[in-house]
RNA sequence: UGCGGAGUAGCUCAGUGGCAGAGCAGCGGUCUCAUAAACCGCCGGUCGCGGGUUCGAUUCCCGCCUCCGCGACCA
């Protein structure tokens, strides 16, 4: 029997379920359904990455050791992915994987042996040892990567801890290497070979590049007693695995590859029978997954995915990337609450061209269930049915026009066979199942819609309802309408793998409820529906959104949500650090107020939570506020957001002074004007200019957005605020 | 500035070396089987700008501009 195995990215264990980890698996269902249609035995994986420093440090903070941090987190996903219906129960993955399983641990550290023992294709070991160098805080006992340090306080001199201040070491530690850099030619001539292992083209084009600009040798290990929450290397105790080493391979061991353990729990060699799979992931994601994950695989002799193929991100409607500090990304529970499951499987199918980038917001995805499934493909269904309801009594009617009513039947449009319609299903259904082979989804379902266009146009044509006025046309009218609920069944078995449950709401509408609904696409054939038999009671399938009413208690629901989050956030968490000082920059005491509803704008719920940390005249007479004047301004080079200002403050000399404000403000602009200054701020540089100096300006709004303290009247340079 | 992506109808986006497309929104009409639905028609674009290749470019090449993401930088 032919195999498809498909994968999603197994998820870090580090965050909640949001809109990313949803749309991937869809897409994985999708798919792995409509393999199953065409005859395929399916293997669908997801999961979830739970080693590495930031699952020990996110365990850390919130009180609770990195194993309960992951069951966590698994917990919340399995939740959202039932809630979904991916999960097993609902016919979704086969497996929900898990890199902390003691399986996986045997078949990593299996990879990790026979990489180990390999050669690379250019005669050298594999994994060598060496010297991984980084920046090392000692208080917090971890490395810091380039986004967790602030800048030297001296050119050339060494970064700063963000929480401790202090400089940073540069350490080298031991640590295995993988020989990468070897692969570049034979990575070249995979590529070459199988323009399909990467797809879509797009992103197959920037690996190629990528690895024509060479690789570097990565690290794959590190101390033990630098991140102890992973595998250890084999032989070696003193190392453990590094994550992205650990995490690729969770793909084979899945399938048993290494590990007798799972091998003996599948109860059947799962590898020799599905691999190679299909990755789906992210673009994010697509060095490791295209260039790494193969090396990994050549190194070891296991043979390569069939494919990696890389979708784009949800953005909102300004284009930014959907995140939850900026509040803009789709909540899951509040899709839930509005949407049928569904409907949020079409839309994410639908709107995205496979690849790219999309822009989202609950307006567009109610505006596509109105428009395509509650006014299109929904209405199609109920029309039909409730016509054969009314002039058939619910019982399916003849497609065939007898000889001596051919010619009525074409004085009213209608053709004496169904060949017209049928040959266009053809037409749509071939287009449909190319376009998914060719992973453009949305292509094959604007196909199936203008399919159902196209059946509501035949009945427009037809006028059932003028047909049945007359008692000559009855065999005319069943014919219509048995085309009409034929076209729908081929529809439903289409869409299927989009939509299963409404798929299967249809087919028991239909009178179908003992045929089989996954069946092969491909072989669909005209007829299928059986003349004499009872259709079932019509429901609406797809209720009509009200936009209004839901939007608004969409925007409620967001609101109530922020303010909750400012409470909860002031609290301690989990019961641990109860009585340390709180991070400078956020609220400091308990506020047990409880959430007000909003009765303006969601703007006022940026003001601060209750229980302000005051300071007294004392600390605030330590900073020195003056009035200064620009004289010059100028961008920074190289640099988006800093002008370099030189401001008179009253003194001998002018100041130099950098602000962060070059995207809202421009420099020819700012000459002359006064602005205040914080005078005693510890001078630094930024970006090889020294600020001596701090300019103030209120920030507005969500993204922040400077606005420059001014006066109104006239005021000496180097007047002191008070 | 580095890397990546994008600039086509009011909005979201398809698309192709050969007379510019869809859906939604808007306007007008038809119809009543249907979820205030469907059907028909109209409105609407110098396909970011400038060069080049070509008989012909929105599509290929070069340059530029703008926007977005990542990086950096924002204390």
């Amino acid at each position: 029997m032919k195999t498809f195995y498909v994968t999603t990215p197994i998820y870090y264990a580090n965050s909640l379920p949001h809109m990313g980890h949803l749309y991937t698996t869809v897409v994985g269902d999708f798919l792995r359904r409509y393999k199953r249609q065409r005859g395929f035995e399916t293997f669908f994986l997801t999961g979830t990455d739970e080693h590495g420093t930031n699952i020990e440090r996110a365990s850390a903070k919130a009180g609770r050791t990195p194993r309960e941090h992951v069951d966590y987190i698994v917990g919340e996903l399995q939740k959202m992915f039932g809630a979904f219906g991916l999960d097993t129960e609902h016919g979704g993955f086969d497996i929900f994987m898990r890199t902390t399983e003691p399986f996986h641990y045997e078949g990593a550290q299996e990879f990790w042996r026979r990489a180990a023992a390999g050669r690379t294709p250019k005669g050298r070991e594999n994994i060598y040892k060496g010297f991984y160098e980084g920046w090392f805080c000692a208080p917090c006992a971890t490395f810091k990567t380039e986004a967790e340090m602030l800048p030297a306080v001296e050119e050339g001199g060494p970064p700063l801890c963000p929480i401790h201040e202090r400089p940073l070491d540069k350490v080298s530690e031991e640590s295995y290497f993988f020989r990468l850099s070897d692969y570049d030619e034979a990575l070249l001539e995979i590529y070459e070979a199988r323009p399909d292992f990467v797809r879509p083209e797009a992103r197959r084009n920037e690996v190629v590049s990528l690895v024509r600009g060479g690789l570097e040798d990565v690290s794959i290990s590190r101390l033990k007693s630098s991140v102890s929450w992973a595998i250890p290397v084999p032989d070696d105790p003193q190392h453990t695995v590094y994550i992205w080493f650990d995490a690729l391979i969770n793909y084979i061991t899945a399938l048993g590859w290494g590990s007798e353990q799972r091998r003996a729990q599948a109860g059947e060699d799962l590898f020799e029978k599905f691999w190679p799979g299909v990755h789906l992931i992210g673009k994010d994601i697509l060095r490791q997954h295209a260039v790494l994950w193969p090396a990994m695989l050549l190194a070891a002799g296991v043979e390569l995915p069939r494919a990696v193929v890389a979708h784009g991100l949800w953005l909102d409607q300004t284009g930014r990337k959907g995140s939850k500090t900026l509040g803009n990304a789709l909540e899951l529970p509040t899709l839930l609450r509005h949407f049928k499951v569904d409907a949020v499987r079409y839309f994410l199918l639908r709107e995205m061209s496979f690849g790219q980038d999309a822009k989202v917001d609950y307006e567009a995805i109610i505006e596509r269930s109105n428009a395509d499934l509650a006014n299109g493909f929904g209405n199609l269904v109920s029309r039909t049915l409730t016509m054969i309801h009314k002039y058939f009594g619910g019982i399916v009617p003849v497609d065939d026009i007898p000889e001596s009513k051919r010619l009525l039947a074409k004085r009213a449009g209608v053709g004496s066979d169904a060949q017209e319609l049928s040959s266009s299903l053809e037409l749509m259904r071939d287009q449909f199942i190319q376009s998914i082979e060719e992973f453009a989804f949305h292509r094959a379902l604007e196909a199936a819609w203008g399919m159902i266009a196209r059946v509501d146009k035949f009945i427009s044509d037809a006028k059932p309802w003028e047909l049945a006025k007359s008692e000559e046309q009855r065999e005319t009218l069943g014919a219509v309408l048995y085309r009409a609920a034929e076209a729908v069944r081929w529809l439903a078995v289409l869409l299927y793998p989009v939509m299963p449950e409404s798929s299967n709401a249809i087919r028991v509408q239909l009178g179908l409820a003992g045929e089989a609904l996954v069946s092969d696409p491909a072989e669909l054939k005209w007829g299928g529906l059986r003349p004499g038999e009872q259709v079932g009671e019509v429901a609406p399938l797809f209720p009509r959104i009200d936009k209004v009413k839901t939007m608004s208690e969409i925007e409620q629901k967001v609101f109530l949500d922020y303010a909750a989050s400012l409470v909860d956030e002031s609290k301690p968490a989990e019961g641990a650090h109860a009585t340390q000082a709180a991070v400078p920059g956020a609220p400091t005491a308990a506020g047990t107020q409880p959430a007000q509803p909003p009765q303006q704008g969601a703007t006022e719920a940026q003001a601060p939570p209750e229980g302000v940390a005051y300071i007294s005249i004392d600390d605030f007479v330590k900073v020195e506020l003056r009035v200064g004047q620009v004289l010059t301004a100028e961008r920074v080079p190289k640099s988006d957001k800093l002008l370099r200002f030189t401001v008179d403050v009253g003194e001998a000399e002018p100041r130099q002074i950098l602000a962060g404000i070059a995207e809202h403000y421009e420099p020819e602009a700012m000459v002359g004007r006064k602005l205040v200054i914080v005078a005693n701020l510890k001078p630094r540089k930024l970006r090889g200019f020294e600020s001596q100096g701090m300019v103030l300006a209120a920030s507005v709004g969500e993204e922040g957005r400077p606005v420059l303290a001014t006066f109104t009247e006239d005021v000496p340079n180097g007047a002191r605020l008070k």
